[in-house]
DNA sequence: TTGCTTGTTGAACAATCGTACAACAACGGG
DNA sequence: CCCGTTGTTGTACGATTGTTCAACAAGCAA
């Protein structure tokens, strides 16, 4: 015979890859055309998959959007807790590491807020991902009111200050990355710390 | 004949207010069900009329939220204005209106910030409607800049702090609005309060 | 090799999408 | 009164949506 190798049609995938591979293949769908775009086909073949497939590990597209909702705030949560890692020991240095680390890779990506924007579109209508959403936010703001404490914020002012220091990143991270030609990362990084500076200052 | 009154099948509007009407609905749409049910026969039926009258008026159900962007933007501007000028003379009770007036009705409503979002939502996909957001921050932060202005905030100062409380305020407002439970309002408004006041004291 | 498990495929389905357009009728000018 | 203008309707169309599921085959065990 002249045939060769049969070069099989499909891989059999570890189960866990292949749902890693969908979610990342629906991240990156969600951040190039929008909750709009991110359609069961236009995932499947981002991820190089079939559209089967999304039904046999999520049991439909919603459910995979939940699922990437997750695994995209699990990253950013790593990213910071890194950012605080690497800073050392100084609890001010932690801080700043905490809340500077949004205006830097991979957080300060306007693919990831395109992804998040998808993720808050959908609060309004589903129940589940406002949950998700209030769970996140909670979680973010409790890791601030820890580090602020580290450096000596009154207990009674650090929940007003988290609500504070929490509004004016999201704020500057949503800026930078709808219209990143308005104002640095540098210059977002220099406002959040002359603010740090002010709160760390008075309330001792 | 027993024949009542014939009872007209339909109302001949005004083009404007017939335009005005889909506008409406259209926000209402996008606010309750996202982006994502912002079709033409939601928004039709919302605005009770037919599916034709979107081509008709608009051209197309994209260029209907288009004009529904701009004429949300211009009502929040609207607002604002009205906030400045009940405020009186004084800048800094100028300033603090401008400010403050982000935290109350009409702004602080979730369904506005739905509909905010749903434009976001649209700025990765759609070059016109990035545009369109470019203008309007820009307007809004030139406003704030002139209010910083009147405060005696020195004119180096003035563009970084135009962003600083532009992102504190926007923060404030998406979280105000997309997890009610978690502050209240006079929250926002004192944690507003006591930035702006931190602001025009130290750089006069 | 043979057989079994199960990950994978892609066609089929009904529902819904945006747009186009021919037919209808409300209203004002004659 | 009638007639033309034009705002309005709703169906029809093809494209695309999410989901289902019978058939297929990759890889492992025996």
């Amino acid at each position: 015979m002249n045939q060769t190798a049969p070069s099989p049609a499909f891989r059999r995938e570890e189960p866990d890859a292949r749902r890693l591979s969908l979610i990342e293949a629906c991240a990156r769908v969600l951040a190039r055309s929008g909750a709009a775009g991110a359609s069961v086909r236009a995932i499947a073949q981002e991820a190089g998959a079939s559209v089967g497939l999304v039904g046999h590990y999520f049991g439909g597209v919603d459910a995979l959007v939940s699922a990437t909702y997750d695994h995209v705030d699990r990253q950013v949560a790593q990213a910071l807790d890194k950012a605080v890692a690497t800073a050392g020991d100084d609890p001010r240095a932690r801080l700043e590491a905490f809340v500077t680390a949004s205006f830097a890779p991979p957080i300060a990506d306007p693919a990831l807020l395109a992804t998040w924007i998808a993720f808050w579109s959908l609060v309004t209508a589903r129940k589940d991902i406002a949950r998700q959403h209030d769970e996140q936010y909670a979680g973010y703001r409790a890791r601030l009111e820890g580090l602020l404490g580290d450096c000596g914020v009154a207990t009674t002012a650090r929940r007003r200050h988290a609500i504070a220091v929490t509004a004016l990143v999201d704020g500057l991270w949503l800026e930078l990355c709808l219209s990143p030609g308005c104002f640095t990362a540098q210059e977002a990084r220099d406002i959040a710390r002359d603010f740090l500076a002010l709160i760390t200052s008075s309330d001792r």
